[in-house]
DNA sequence: GTGGTCTAGACCACG
DNA sequence: GTGGTCTAGACCACG
């Protein structure tokens, strides 16, 4: 069973803290390609929520190759998932520099960054 | 004058934009504690955008602290702004200790991240 | 449904009584952490306000953690709401000296002012 | 010179800051029957705020018969202040009867509230 | 002219 | 149906 945690106040919809969870577990290799993945109504049951939802979510991941939906067979992540990792690296290092560049903005340099890094 | 970015694609509320956007002015000192700052009205008319829009941002800095309001006389900086911004850079390291977590789960480590920065 | 009474020529602006009120029923106990709360539209309708008004009053009571708001679910008592309440009593015994205060520097003495509290 | 603290930021208006600081002061004997305050010239000078300000409140105080304006003479506190004394008691011992019962909904017994007094 | 309140009403995402 | 965002615009008190 897949553990997923949502908050239902958090600006971010449902079907997108879904997408970024399975998203993260494919990375961190909690799920590994080819492997299934809950049914929609069954994901839909667990988290006590629409399947609506779940499907929003699964479409999003199918469409962005991270999962693989056969139907009547059901529902399994990529295997060549490689290149979605890369894309996915990309993006989360552009936000890391983002965050960089506010953290100078805040007053605190290079140095004092690094050692954050360090002490972690 | 205060030169906004809107992108009124993002996901993120212009109100919050405008917010976010002030405390990093203040942030980076180039709006000073005490100084007045443009009329709800006068913000609106420059950004293109309602009044109320405008009156939401100025009441969520309030709130937070950063402005304060002066009825008949305008909207200022607030005097004793530290605390704020020390609040501030504590939320912003915590963001950036979770991204750095999350580029390890990514496979990223340690030395790769001291690179992104010095590369910087 | 929830009774409340707006008194329109009064300083005190409309959303700020609706905070109050629901203020003063969840300490009476008469609504209940958890327990759901009418809806913006609902309670506009009932007290024949706009709908902005009371969006203002929610908002402000999710600020202070009165209540919560889950988009499409309604908004909901919070449940840890005893801090907030301990908050709101230190508050009000705080005003109660200044008042006690008052009534001596008009010259009203220690017996007298508790003979008003005996009366009631 | 009489010593009045101005809270730009409060809900309350300027004037009626003034009103209520002199009526105060009255109260509390610090200025007398007959006694003559600054003119409206002299004390918007020295609060640093505009002369119809201070015209305003000193209207009032006159409508309240508090204070009795002598046209080139200056203005002085009225003295038949008793009634007016009593007046503003009657009003007070209705707010403090207001605040024991806001006292009473959080859930602070009778004994609990004598004990607060007590304590003063 | 300034901030503050409120209405009327449209449009959106979500589920 | 629910909360959330935004516009357009009126009216108010204050000074």
């Amino acid at each position: 069973m897949i553990l997923i945690n949502l908050d239902y106040q958090a600006r971010t919809p449902i079907y997108e803290q879904i997408v970024s969870t399975i998203e993260r577990y494919v990375a961190l290799g909690v799920i590994k390609p080819g492997e299934q993945i809950p049914s929609i109504r069954e994901l839909a049951a667990n988290l006590g929520i629409n399947p609506n939802t779940v499907k929003k979510a699964y479409d999003i991941l199918e469409n962005k190759k991270v999962i693989t939906s056969l139907s009547t067979k059901g529902t399994f992540i990529s295997k060549q998932i490689d290149k979605v990792l890369d894309n996915r690296k990309t993006e989360e290092i552009k936000k890391f520099k983002e965050q960089i560049e506010l953290l100078k903005s805040l007053g605190i340099d290079k140095e004092q960054i690094i050692k954050l890094i360090d002490k972690d």
